[in-house]
DNA sequence: CTAAAAATATTTGATATTCAAACTAAATAA
DNA sequence: TTATTTAGTTTGAATATCAAATATTTTTAG
């Protein structure tokens, strides 16, 4: 066993686990997965168009118009075109949503203390830099 | 901004990251995502009960039993009841099923390289080590 | 030893998710 | 101005998913 292998190991674990995860957070909630997925991002961007926020989802467009007609019926969010260029819709919370994305984003907050609640303080700044690389220089 | 907030940001792009690497690798091939994610587990195991694989994908068993039924049919798996307990499943890969795994885990041997290119040995090593213990206890 | 309860897996019915390809409308380039 | 590109939506089809109901088998309680 490599280290290659055991890190491919450990991170395929932590995705499952993370995915796991989310799935009986969100079953539990008002949200779908794909509709708690755009929040997140959404919640992070006072606006965002519909090619960058399917881009940040590893989605194809159709399937994000898909997603923010969902979260727009429920009120979640809305589009807005803009007059520099017409076609473009930029996507944004509404009130409610914000509180949405609130309310899914503690749970957030939550694992990650809980993850980091059997670390030192050195790991968790070694951890969150190392992190930060990887999303900088590979995704 | 809080560690708590700043790890949990990166914990998400990462975890975006991740989901949409896999969704662009599950396109070109000849797999679905789920039943991806089934191979990435029953490739690790040499034969898993239904329940335990269901666990382990962070789905219900009546997902699962999709998921298997349809890999049954490409022939990449098959089910076999055990004597002890008639109830119970185990899955295990056929050896086209198996080539299936190997050549999906090249592309996640090969993601986890291209990770680690922009780290030290150092780094390397206290990231495993990281990913270990969170696994352990959080998952 | 039987009847009740629990466990494993499947099926059913409904909704959600996704993609590729075709399409619309607007902006840009030739 | 016409052709091409770009942003987004729609369509049609396949997959993915859950909760609840069911079937079968095993375990537990009386």
């Amino acid at each position: 066993m490599t280290i290659n292998e055991d890190l491919t190991h450990e991170l395929l674990a932590f995705f499952n686990g993370f995915s796991s995860w989310e799935n009986s957070i969100v079953r539990t909630s008002e949200l779908t997965v794909s509709e708690a997925h755009a929040l997140e991002v959404l919640g992070e961007h006072n606006k965002i168009n519909m090619k960058g926020l399917a881009h940040r989802l590893g989605v194809t467009t159709g399937t994000t118009t898909v997603t923010v007609d969902r979260l727009e019926k429920k009120n979640f969010a809305h589009r807005e075109s803009t007059k520099e260029d017409r076609r473009v819709n930029l996507i944004s919370l509404t009130d409610i949503g914000k509180k949405a994305f609130e309310e899914h984003h503690d749970y957030h907050l939550h694992l990650t203390e809980q993850m980091t609640s059997v670390l030192s303080d050195d790991e968790i700044d070694q951890f969150l830099k190392t992190l930060k690389k990887i999303n900088a220089e590979t995704f």
